[in-house]
DNA sequence: GAGATGGGGGAGGCAAACCCCAGCCGTTCT
DNA sequence: AGAACGGCTGGGGTTTGCCTCCCCCATCTC
């Protein structure tokens, strides 16, 4: 949190402030109050400083608990893979910090509609099937077991054993899993909502 | 163009007049003059109709003519498979007429700078890796070969002695170029910036 | 009618990507 | 010491996309 960083977060809260259509009511909040937060006030629309947030999870988690809040995530420079890695975990729109404030009061009101925002940088999409469109493919139907028992707070062995794999495969599915959804160990796990990302990856 | 778009058209138009930002330099311009239209005034956006362009690849051409002018599209109720045809294409934006008015100028504004605006519909890309967003795969180097020739006039018998294919496979990679291109002729095709989309397809 | 073109379907071979599984080497934490 | 985490490699399987070619049909032109 540099001094800059705190600039821009008051200009965009005057911003915000100014807009006769927008109501704000929450803003500074820290990275571990984000979820109290949303759930006291369940605004239609919430402003995430991507470099406070605990792990880029935290958006997946959020969208899953408040799917009716959209995620406007404030990114520094997002490149086009991480935009997308937003948007896959729930974020209705992705802006890179360089963003005019008033681009970015505009951006909130589009999103509060549903509508995605992405920088110029992020291309968007790209073959013309639409074949990887259909749903988000975060997690491989293995992956999915392997983290339904990793909620549950079972061992690599234990998970092993359920499934009856070799404890070396369950290691590396469990690296996978980290590896996609931004965290890096059980713990950080233990507070996604990991129920919905299942059904996701399985429907 | 039935009397319902028309409204539209209508409605929007106003409502882009009374924005204070910005100043509207020609509307209601049909299909075949669009090209000379912002030509003449070079606009930092233009607006399109789907229902009212030529074909889909109009929007390519546009792009390939007038980079600089961002491209919002205003489609029906656009797949997510057609709002990243028109990203594929060129465009910055991709809006549903569904969309409110003031949505589509706050998109005007946004796209003004840059930055994608895709309907609640579209998802958004997928994969985690970023595979997918690297250039457009508009055309496969094959495909890039027979455009090329089909281009410079060839029959099919020609193009396929040139590449040492067999005649229906050249028809074959003409039938997909139509369909990924939108056009479905030669005569079509040879009002295409055809060159472009060959740098694209190759690099 | 013959030839060229556009549009639909399908088939086989090939290469790339992905997934599942498993092991190796380390480091880190408790 | 045991468990977990992370990077790297590999085999074997399926899936996908691309290239090639074939069949059918209709239209248009000469």
């Amino acid at each position: 949190m540099s001094k800059f960083e705190d600039l821009v977060a008051i200009g965009l809260t005057h911003l915000l402030e100014e807009d006769p259509h927008l109501e704000l009511v929450a803003n500074g909040i820290p990275p571990s109050g984000i979820e109290a937060a949303i759930g006291d006030h369940r605004p239609a629309v919430a402003v995430l400083n991507f470099g406070s947030l605990t792990s880029p999870a935290q958006v997946f988690q959020l969208h899953q608990s408040f799917p009716e809040t959209r995620l406007v995530v404030l990114a520094n420079r997002p490149t086009a893979a991480e935009c997308n890695q937003m948007l896959s975990f729930g974020a209705t729109a992705c802006l890179s910090k360089e963003t005019q404030g008033r681009d970015v009061v505009n951006a909130v009101h589009l999103a509060s509609r549903g509508m995605h925002v992405l920088p110029r940088s992020a291309a968007g999409g790209g073959s013309l099937d639409g074949s990887q469109l259909e749903g988000s493919d975060l997690l491989t139907p293995r992956e999915a077991d392997v983290l339904e028992l990793l909620q549950e707070g079972a061992t690599n062995a234990q998970i092993a054993q359920a499934l009856s794999i070799g404890l070396e495969t369950v290691r590396t599915h469990a690296r996978n899993i980290y590896r996609k959804l931004g965290v890096s160990s059980r713990r950080d796990l233990a507070r996604l909502a990991g129920a919905a990302a299942l059904a996701e990856a399985r429907d």
